[in-house]
DNA sequence: CGATGTGTTGAGCAAAATCAATGGGTGTGG
DNA sequence: CCACACCCATTGATTTTGCTCAACACATCG
């Protein structure tokens, strides 16, 4: 029952108190409005903490779900693979994430859920959500809120990978990607690196890893993002979203109270 | 207040009455149990009839929805717009569909909803269903798994278009749409018309028409498709999920009871 | 210090896009 | 009833984007 380790100066107006699922709350936040209470006993969930390491399997495809991973650090994805070896990556999962609302509602889970990165997750029973989502209306509704900003992300993603080249494909995603986890993370004031190797990349655009190399190669000559060593960052977000016609209205934040 | 055109013998097991929501019962039931009392009352929805002609918009992203359309008869789809004029139709919708469950919990639009054909709408006032939502915990339930189930296909179509070459791509839209049609719809033993254009079908699958075209041609070549006039039908399901690699697990059927 | 995973680069290729022209149906208005 | 217009489908020629294959470099880590 460790606290997470990004905790940060809490979000202004209402707000729980710091717990291990802080992070999570403040996700909640930007999508729905949650009186006090309804924070306090999100934040007085039970859960055990969880560690995986890169690559690890957090629910795979036909499981059947028992606990509800929350994504307190480090970062994780789905996917999905064809018939050939082919894989997908469907969604990428940032620190506050919930990792698998669906197993509350559906017998088996579609796709499969892995770690990115090093990460921390809180393990909540799921007997205890559904207690909660039951007994309080404002907590179901921002479980829903989060399942349909998801799908929207989804569809976004489904216009990008079916309608944009590779550089605004790429830039694209990079957009979306910062905009989220500045949402939620704190500590990003002197830039932070891109946590996905380019295949993982590919993986997620429809595109090959050395495509995606030459993109970059293509995106760094514009100096919208930089490279040093093996490490990738954004330079210039305002000419990336440029590229990538980026508007951020899929995401649903709310508008600040 | 017509009832839908496209009747035929209620679901085995415990059914609603026949009304003019019946259709929409029936799609619900694919996906969730729902008692009997549930089911009444999910008729009893008031409701007003809406009758659009083909490329009439439903919804327009950014609008304030206070009604929730039910498609009782015909087809639409959701679509998405870059910068440069391309669109991506991201969801297609078949008769018993809800089309905007997300507008109850969501302030606007991120996507438009557009009549793909002839199209006969339930528009079922937002504070009614609100209030059964509210009042049902299994009603709650179903809308939940309806988004959920739509989400999944979502993904589906991602790795659709991210991972599959234009023969397959097309097979398995085309398998997809073909399961979906015989869940809810009656009446289609002697096959039906697929309902898309080609250019439809290429802002779909994130092609051009003309590439839909010869791809098309190539798939009645292998027998898997028919082509009369401008009528094209399915004559071999076998072998089209056989080259798509189809498998319906993501459209999370309820097993026959 | 070698093994492994990731990134880089080049050459050639294939899938799909683009451009452009044509034709057939259908519906409408004269 | 015919002429016209429009939408959709079709086809060919050409170009482009991104893929494949292959080799190599560089870090990192055991």
């Amino acid at each position: 029952m460790t606290a997470a380790p990004l905790q940060g100066p809490v979000v202004p107006g209402e707000t729980a108190e710091v717990s291990g699922l802080d992070i999570f709350i403040r996700k909640l936040l930007c999508h729905t409005r949650l009186p006090g209470r309804d924070q306090h006993q999100l934040a007085a969930l039970p859960f055990h903490l969880r560690r995986l390491v890169p690559n690890e399997y957090i629910l795979r495809e036909g499981d059947v779900a028992i606990a509800c991973p929350i994504l307190l650090s480090g970062f994780a994805f789905r996917q999905k693979h064809v018939e050939g070896g082919g894989r997908q990556i469907v969604a990428i999962k940032i620190p506050g994430d919930a990792l698998d609302f669906q197993s509350l509602y559906l017998a088996t889970a579609d796709h499969s859920i892995q770690a990115l990165t090093h990460v921390e997750l809180a393990m909540v029973p799921l007997a205890a959500l559904e207690a909660l989502v039951a007994a309080r209306p404002h907590v179901a509704r921002a479980v829903l809120v989060d399942i349909l900003v998801e799908s929207a992300i989804g569809r976004e993603w489904q216009l990008n990978i079916g309608r944009r080249n590779a550089p605004e494909r790429l830039a694209h995603f990079l957009c979306e990607f910062d905009y989220r986890v500045h949402l939620t993370m704190r500590g990003l004031d002197n830039g932070y690196d891109i946590p996905l190797t380019q295949e993982q990349m590919a993986d997620l655009l429809g595109l090959t890893p050395v495509h995606i190399n030459r993109t970059l190669k293509a995106l760094v000559g514009t100096g919208a993002l930089v490279r040093n060593r093996r490490r990738l960052r954004i330079a210039d977000i305002a000419a990336l979203r440029q590229i990538a016609g980026f508007s951020e209205r899929y995401l649903h934040r709310l508008d600040a109270v």
